[in-house]
DNA sequence: AGCGTGACGAACT
DNA sequence: TAGTTCGCCACGC
């Protein structure tokens, strides 16, 4: 498929427990990268959503940020609240405590 | 090989 | 507090 970047992307994403949420930011500095940006277009480019959970990507801003699986933002903020995650107000509720970071 | 693009981020006004 | 600007860097043309 992709890029070897874009691989270790995606299986950074992996990762991420049910229920939880990161950044693009902690994804880029767990990749050993600055440019948070490449980070957001490798999982933009991901095949789709059920095998990687990309929908548990936010921006450090605690909003939702997009989605380009099926109707975009609105389906990313449903995964979410499927496992629990609360977005009220396009934003991610209690975003201190369901941020996740890689130990 | 050079240039623009982008599911972001942080600083600035 | 909100809107804008500049910087990050891998990828595709």
């Amino acid at each position: 498929m992709g890029t070897v970047f874009q691989q270790k992307v995606w299986d950074a994403l992996r990762q991420i427990p049910r229920g939880r949420v990161t950044t693009y930011g902690e994804i880029a500095r767990y990749l050993g990268t600055e440019g948070v940006r490449t980070v957001g277009t490798a999982v933009g480019k991901n095949p789709d959503a059920p095998e990687v959970p990309c929908h548990r990507v936010v921006p450090s801003t605690g909003k939702i940020g997009n989605y380009s699986g099926g109707e975009g933002t609105p389906t990313k903020i449903a995964l979410l609240m499927e496992e629990g995650v609360k977005v009220v107000q396009g934003r991610v509720a209690d975003f201190d405590q369901k941020f996740w970071q890689y130990d």
